[in-house]
DNA sequence: CATATTTGACCCTC
DNA sequence: GAGGGTCAAATATG
């Protein structure tokens, strides 16, 4: 937790020099002669940046409040990895008081959700490929709902004790979008799914198999019932996410209000993590730098992001405003590339703007 | 054979 | 008791 203090704190440090090493560029971009789209892009990444450190301090606000598990140990997650969930319970007699403690445990998981949609042809992108790996493990038919929910958990929870799940549920009113529950945070190492990172196969926690993507797509066709075919041209349209906070039902929630999508940069300490992995939960990925159109001054947050910003390290992620809150993304959002890749968009960006000398991702201290 | 999905059953919360 | 979340055996796939 020092530790994790500790980054917090040059986080923010980080963020708010960022913030004015940005607003010194954009006073250079003041003049006639400077480009209207560099100028907006500036201001996109000073109010990110300044967004993100707000968030920061609000979740160091929020760590702080959070009520001490009344259950386990200090650190639940790995302790919950350690105690083994239902499955690896071999013991007869210690089954029911494990099982207790994976209901209570599944309580105090940070949860959010997002809505995306999927505008792709293969119908893959979006909550199906969000980076991580992913393994079902359920499926159910929810009340009221026309399509089953699935349930899936990373693919290293056992081999590495990552407690990440997600549930992913297909709109009712509109079937292109999915709505995806994300549960706990990735500690697998690597936990990078940003293909922005590191595209190596090494990557084994940021890419699914083959095999997986072909079920998954079966499973999408299996689900179109009421619609079976979704024959989507490739439309990347205008990018939208609508993000809103929403009532949590539990206060031991944590939400993680932002984080990098530069990736954990090899660095498998957990603490360290805890911001990248949320914000890749998140489906940002660092693929985008939204621009904030109204700051979280209300219950609902929107604001729009524009491809052009994919490169984008910071999330801007909104503000967590209370404790209870739970945070639902809506991602109205096509992939920007047929890759599904904001590589492209990246390069791009970079060549439009010379932001990135003081990242403070390049300083090897960053996650010191 | 390893790994992932399917699916009925079980357990927990409300 | 209903509904939701998870388990785990059976099954499928590469």
């Amino acid at each position: 937790m020092e530790l994790s203090m500790e980054w917090e704190h040059k986080t923010l440090i980080s963020e708010l020099s960022q913030g004015k090493e940005l607003a010194k560029q954009l006073s250079n971009h003041l003049n006639p002669s400077s480009s209207l789209e560099a100028r907006q892009f500036l201001v996109d990444k000073i109010l990110s940046s300044y967004e993100k450190a707000l968030s920061l301090l609000n979740w160091g606000a929020l760590v702080d409040q959070q009520p001490k598990p009344t259950i386990g140990t200090v650190e639940p997650l790995h302790s919950f990895a350690n105690s083994s969930p239902r499955s690896e319970v071999s013991d007869q007699d210690c089954k029911e008081e494990c099982n207790k403690d994976v209901y209570k445990k599944r309580k105090i998981q940070p949860r959010w959700t997002e809505q995306v949609k999927v505008c792709s042809g293969t119908g893959l992108e979006g909550p199906l490929d969000d980076g991580y790996s992913w393994r079902k493990y359920g499926q159910k038919d929810i009340l009221g709902a026309n399509f089953p929910r699935g349930y899936y958990r990373c693919t290293h929870r056992h081999s590495q004790g990552c407690l990440a799940t997600k549930q992913v549920q297909r709109s009712d009113e509109d079937h292109s979008i999915f709505e995806v529950t994300y549960r706990g945070r990735h500690t697998c190492s690597q936990a990078s799914p940003s293909p922005l990172a590191s595209p190596s196969p090494k990557n084994d926690c940021s890419k699914q198999s083959k095999y997986h993507r072909k079920q998954q797509q079966l499973q999408l066709q299996r689900e179109e019932k009421p619609k079976p075919t979704e024959e989507i041209s490739v439309n990347f349209g205008s990018d939208l996410v609508q993000v809103k906070s929403e009532d949590l039902g539990s206060k031991d929630d944590i939400f993680p209000p932002f984080s990098f999508p530069c990736t954990s940069l090899g660095n498998e300490n957990e603490e360290n993590n805890i911001f990248t992995e949320s914000m890749m939960e998140n489906n940002f990925l660092g693929s985008f730098s939204p621009t904030f159109i109204s700051p979280a001054t209300s219950e609902s947050n929107y604001f729009s992001m524009s491809p052009c910003h994919m490169n984008s390290f910071g999330i801007g992620y909104p503000n967590v405003q209370t404790p209870e809150s739970e945070l639902t993304t809506e991602i109205i959002s096509a992939p920007t590339s047929v890759t599904n890749s904001p590589i492209g968009d990246f390069d791009i960006s970079i060549d439009n703007v010379d932001f990135d000398t003081t990242f403070p991702f390049d300083n090897p201290d960053f996650f010191a």
